[in-house]
DNA sequence: CAAAATATGGAGGTCATCTCCATTTGTCAA
DNA sequence: TTGACAAATGGAGATGACCTCCATATTTTG
């Protein structure tokens, strides 16, 4: 399903500015504002190429989606070859915030079209999944995380996450969920593991 | 802002055609397959009465939703008062899973309309959001749970529980989600309190 | 019971979405 | 290079959902 597309020149360079558009559009975050003729014409193509290219706004939303997940898939991946299991999963899930924070538009866009159903974005979700559960998996491996719950509930989680981008105090929110997921994640018998938390004794 | 309306008895009348129409078609899901304008016809109401009543599809969302989050308020004051602070908790969590798996099209639904912007239903979460806060401030207080992750970040977790609700396996996933967090809740260096989930072993 | 107030319903206007095809652009073989 | 074929373009217009408006019907009040 990758590439069987010999796509003439010309097709190649519009499907890029439409990409291109998109990606910008998105991370300002008016992706729904607008109407999906008056995109193709801002990014200088015809109504009709636009539909050619992307059937519908989910396809197109997949096709940036994609870049994204990549790009995420590639840090989790380097994080996993240069850490002890348990603190790759913490600093890719605590980077994984960080990104929505600095690209809020399109976590926010992303989230969105996640919830709609059609599950269009399911399919490009697949590889972060996949990531995420290599990282839970090796911690639980090495012993320093559960094994009784899988790594969909991380996903959800991260769902969750990014799903409520418009509430007051998301940031903190948002790193509030992490931690409770890394602490449950924790083998609820284990002594405190190397995975961080330097002294969080009392609270605050 | 709740009732300063005498509202006509035949209104009245209408008003409930709607509302009980609509938890019905959002029980089954089939709210965002449907026009507006044959939703109307489907209650028995000409589409300028549904417009008068429900001014867009949120709102009339919003309608449906005070009722199930007057529910489940009622339901947490309830444990609140018979269980123990950590334990209402957890009973909490756990029954709101139950209930979204049992209306699985109308957590979906709201889940859906949660995520789109506008925040429509941000108003009628309010009530369910308190309800949380309050349940997790009673167990901050007779110190069973932590007290640096706010209330806020349980939301966001519930959130992506319900936002997520096309997944496989979701139930396992999302019992798996409320694992995490009330382990994650619990003080981390408070030893093993009365929460402990009672053997859940991950099914499929 | 009559009049005033309130509510109804559905015909039709408006506007975003998507299709269709005459025209343009790119590719390849001779 | 050039001719001929395939691939791609773009925008005019059909389609259909959403919402408004108001003549008519129903309820309430004096």
């Amino acid at each position: 399903m990758t590439a069987d597309k010999p796509l003439r020149a010309d097709a190649q360079r519009k499907r890029e500015a439409l990409l291109a558009k998109a990606r910008e559009i998105f991370d300002a975050g008016d992706f729904f504002d607008l109407r999906f003729d008056d995109f193709a014409r801002l990014a200088g193509v015809g109504t009709g190429t636009l539909y050619r290219h992307f059937p519908t706004r989910e396809a197109l939303a997949e096709a940036v989606y994609h870049g994204e997940v990549a790009a995420l898939c590639d840090r989790a991946r380097q994080l996993q070859a240069t850490l002890p299991a348990a603190e790759a999963l913490a600093t890719f899930l605590r980077g994984m915030v960080d990104h929505m924070d600095a690209h809020e538009g399109l976590a926010r866009t992303l989230a969105t079209l996640m919830a709609d159903r059609s599950g269009a974005l399911a399919e490009g979700s697949r590889a972060l999944e996949q990531a995420v559960t290599d990282l839970v998996a090796a911690a639980v491996r090495d012993g320093t995380v559960r094994d009784d719950v899988g790594a969909g509930a991380v996903m959800m989680a991260l769902h969750g996450i990014g799903a409520a981008h418009d509430r007051p105090g998301w940031r903190a929110e948002a790193d509030g969920v992490i931690t409770l997921v890394l602490d449950g994640l924790r083998r609820p018998h284990a002594a405190q593991a190397a995975i961080r938390t330097p002294s969080r004794r009392k609270g605050a």
